[in-house]
DNA sequence: GTAATAACTTAGATTAATCTAACAAATAAA
DNA sequence: TTTATTTGTTAGATTAATCTAAGTTATTAC
């Protein structure tokens, strides 16, 4: 359908619109590491195919098609990841970059034995929603840790920002999705944290971490 | 290391000069559906790399560099197949297309896994043999059923020429690997065969059938 | 052994995705 | 509000992979 090029275009753009729901191209070369002028023609390039809404100066959206096709990307990305964290066996550091290749192979069967595999997964290893089969998809209303307080109890429901060196920091402390935690003290100058938990009854989170951790509370 | 299109080219021509060591270009355009200016300046590209021996109006031939680099790649192949069929439930005649694209994921991990899932197998779903790390492969010595003579018993260990529809011909046939057949007469005028195996006491397979199925004796 | 055919090569054009350099517009700072 | 800075655009070049058209070399057929 798409190339590969564009397909990771339009998962730049949607993760990166996914709060204003409009980018500027400057956010996109960012993001992608490609210079301006080529996001600035690509661009031009997607506003032909219907798939992003775009004029000179002015903020990138994506148009309801754009939307769905990157949806169905990352549905793929994500997939994968549960794939190879649960039938695999991969840590949910390593499943990225091998996702990131996996989610432009153009198969639907294949995608939908993986699927079928896992059970139908809504969501990904880290906590991340799956769109479904037609893009679409939705965050439920976790609260960040940063936002509770001393004395609370929640149980870790998702992590945002989930650079590989972040999830190994997880991985040390024994903190993985569905963990129980004792919020013992919120330290107010710097928001840091003292939680307890099965494994570890003290453990110190910056505020940082804590802005990174989705919770729910029990 | 290599492009998508340099290794499609390299695992043409290693599957090509398999038997004579060598290809014409015109064979190569013809395997990959590319007009032959096209593979000619593909030629003195992988030349320039090293990967074959090129010279105008002398046919191709891989070096051994350009070898590893097939075998390495056609063993991600075999292993991909393998872990569709045997991890994921694909029929063997479903693996080939999704396999061509997996084949060239850059994840060294990946194959690592797989190949550790699947315990290292040395064939894959069709009984081709799968290349090893350094990218060697053998191939067992089989028979052809087509030289086989009546009153023979023998296994069946390998498909070759493997399409889609001459795997769903075995498929209607209940014709596996490992499956033992009896050779209960040989037409002389046509070379066809009648066989007979658990599931069925009489099937005639013609010359063109028997000369794709290799077998052991029992 | 020449002529016809097939195979091969060269030359030059095209498309996708990228870049740098230079210019233009918008935003922030003074 | 003028200036400086950042952001965005245009123009033109580059590389990889493809093509068509035209010419060249081998091979096959007579």
């Amino acid at each position: 359908m798409h190339s590969y090029t564009e397909e990771n275009y339009l998962k730049a753009l949607f993760n990166l619109s996914a709060e204003k729901g409009e980018v500027s191209p400057n956010e996109v070369s960012k993001q992608l590491g490609i210079k301006m002028p080529t996001v600035n023609s690509m661009m031009k390039k997607l506003a032909e195919k219907k798939l992003v809404i775009y004029e000179s100066y002015k903020p990138i959206r994506l148009t309801e098609k754009g939307k769905k096709e990157a949806g169905l990307i990352i549905r793929k990305h994500r997939l994968t990841e549960m794939f190879l964290v649960q039938q695999m066996g991969f840590g949910w550091e390593e499943v990225h970059e091998i996702a990131e290749q996996i989610e432009h192979l153009q198969s639907p069967v294949f995608f939908e034995k993986m699927d079928a595999l896992l059970g139908y997964p809504k969501i990904d290893p880290h906590g991340s929603p799956i769109p479904d089969k037609t893009g679409k998809m939705e965050w439920i209303k976790y609260e960040k840790l940063s936002s509770c307080k001393a004395g609370d109890t929640v149980k870790l429901a998702a992590v945002i920002h989930t650079t590989d060196d972040f999830l190994k920091f997880l991985n040390q402390r024994g903190l993985q999705l569905g963990l129980k935690l004792k919020i013992k003290r919120v330290e107010k100058f710097d928001g840091s944290m003292e939680v307890g938990y099965t494994k570890n009854p003290s453990e110190v989170l910056s505020h940082t971490v804590c802005e990174r951790l989705l919770v729910e509370r029990v």
